[in-house]
DNA sequence: AATGAATGAGCATTCATTCAT
DNA sequence: CATGAATGAATGCTCATTCAT
């Protein structure tokens, strides 16, 4: 027992190790990107030797993947805790789209550039764990439009994969823009209105409207066509 | 000086080891990424040595740069050729989505990978080379989006940006999926989905059912005319 | 930051590491040169791998300079800690360029090739460093030299500047000349006679022969009464 | 005779090359020193490719030779021409100090550079050069001041070889310095102030004078270190 | 004679990772 | 456990020089 005693203190000492390299390491990959965060930086932030960094985690990328983790975790959790006490498809809808924005450039950009530019760049294990992470992420919003297909809120003619990807896609590039423009956009007014195309997009489409539409839309080229047949000369 | 084609190739031969590094070099940028491509690599696929690619290309950097500017010149062009052969926002925007998904898909989804990759990760240099490409790229279907709007077929009430980003954001996200998934999707499924999808978010949600009914009858009413006046024996 | 060596090595076995690398350093840039010295052959003669290099310094330009550095240091203290034992200017100056003859063509015409060669040609870093550590190497003679023309022994028609540059410039021209032709002059002969020309050169040139007779005359006057009142009865 | 005819335009095409790529290469050596002169550059500036560079030369180090011959040509032809017309010693040495300084700072510091520090830095080959050019080009004041020898107008208790070093030594260095603090200096001023302390040195030296002058310094010596003994309390 | 074209050989620098202590 | 110390391996870029035409 005397032994455990010596035993749990190391333990929490080693926990406070990988909290502070954690820490260290999401700041530099989140101001550097993967590629150019160095270990050497990130053991000087932690304040600890480079090699101190080896000791705990397998290498640079493991210790990225774990912070991407980490991340995705706690920006998930929040997701999960907070939607249950929304009620409708539409709240969770706008609630989400509204969070994500928010979170992501609220960090002055930093997890936001990485998980988007690094996801992509650097080789498949990292963009593996991403997907991974994305799924549970987009886990709570996907089984709310499932149950909204269910209940006839949302179109069924569509895969909820393709909405994911209409919601989480748009944002990426909405969000994409404002990192590279480097200027801040009105989330709020962004985030009502990607809401409002987006809850126009998943919902059912009423049918005759369209149709309306599409046939006008027709008649209209067609009308076009002959007045350009009729003077060729001015074409 | 160093940022310059030293010499200022004229000839014929100049013209095809410049061709033949382009291909090699996209080649090798599509497999690697920028990040991960060597000169040496792409030296050795064009079968010449690694100087002859700083004879015709001012570094790495640039030749890059190249690649893309021609990969984005081609697919541009091809949209700028087929859009005035085509009537009416819906028939546009279905062309494009499902263009867009096959040709970034075609190559073995090597460009792809590049564009959507590098666009983000690496230096601001080529993530500007490629926005400006973009623009060139998504302007045919912006111009038409906007005429949309003039003639009440797209809404108003979101800026076009928006549009823009959700419509080229999912089709990104899809992409990227199928990428990473290494399992190409049913594009012409997915196309169609997409653009049912698209189109539901971006025409005006409150069109009046009963404008467009009045619009239609006033058509059937005007045919009938029409149909009577030509051949009155028949009627 | 890249421009600060990356870790700051405290332990004993770092210093010798630097202290190698420094006497290596020493030994290839005296043989070639700044340009022609590789960072490559300076590992390999210090024994360790190029990479070690750049664990402690910045560059090939910063141990350069240090190796500039330690040796102007080295020269330099060995001037300040002799000028003081010496009594007049003459003694002074005859020392400096005795001592510099022999101390520059020493080390086998090593660090003063270096010297005069690389304090010239390479761009304006080392050159600069030289010419700093120079100004400290020479400051002992000029400020003799400065005192010489408060008490009348040396000309004040003419610049200290160009004093020095006649003593230094002249030295350097023997010292190159010795290091082409291969061949070591005779030192002492040498310096002797450098002193002489340089000695006739500075000291004041109108010095009025009749002022100095007559103050060599009081002092034998004064001399013969101070030897006679000591000894009367010899008288 | 009328293949000779077809030869001569040739030839004299030929020697046009030569000298246009001669004046380029002076150009661009006096620009950027041996090192950093590039052979490419110079055939820019003389209006050929690169490789007529190599039809006309064996090489960048044997172009730049020549360049250096014919500029010691030039101001040796110059020095040559004027001395006849001096008379004494005294003007003639005033001539080429004076001389020296206003054509070595003449061309912007070009040559003056190149000469003195790329005859240093680099192999030994452009140093022989140098040096044997230099001999002729102090051989006019060598040869004038070998006279005053023999006249008893300059010292001969000196080698002729070490008051050459003295001469060209100083104005090196002086010409070094205003090159490396890209300020001009009043040449005027700085010639005249330099040949009076060169005649000075050259000179024989009054015997007595220098006698009575170190006498006195010593008696100054001598009566400090008395001083210092006799209160010892106050050092 | 002139050159377009091509290249071989050379080099500083970075950094994740290992290991003895 | 922590780390000081060391490094292997990788890579973009420069430029004098060659040679077939």
């Amino acid at each position: 027992m005397s032994a455990l005693q010596r035993v749990a203190p190391r333990r929490a000492k080693s926990q406070l190790r990988i909290t502070e390299l954690l820490r260290a390491a999401r700041e530099v990959f989140s101001e550097h990107g993967f590629q150019h965060a160095t270990t050497a930086l990130i053991a000087e932030r932690a304040g600890v030797s480079e090699a101190t960094v080896f000791t705990y985690f397998a290498g640079k990328r493991e210790l990225c993947i774990q912070v991407i983790k980490d991340w995705y975790d706690e920006i998930s959790t929040e997701v999960e805790r907070e939607m249950p006490h929304l009620q409708g498809v539409y709240a969770r809808l706008s609630f989400v789209i509204r969070h994500h924005l928010i979170t992501l450039l609220a960090d002055g950009s930093g997890m936001c550039a990485l998980v988007l530019g690094e996801g992509r760049a650097t080789g498949p294990d990292l963009a593996d764990v991403i997907t991974e992470c994305k799924r549970r992420y987009t886990a709570p919003l996907m089984d709310c439009l499932a149950q909204g297909q269910k209940q006839g809120e949302i179109r069924t003619d569509v895969p909820l994969r393709l909405m994911r990807e209409l919601i989480y896609g748009s944002m990426e590039h909405v969000l994409w823009d404002s990192i590279t423009n480097q200027k801040r956009p009105a989330i709020d007014k962004t985030a009502e209105q990607l809401t409002a195309l987006i809850w126009s997009a998943i919902t059912p489409p009423n049918a005759s409207l369209e149709a309306l539409t599409r046939f006008r839309d027709e008649v209209r080229q067609a009308l076009q066509q002959s007045l350009q047949a009729a003077s060729p000369a001015s074409a």
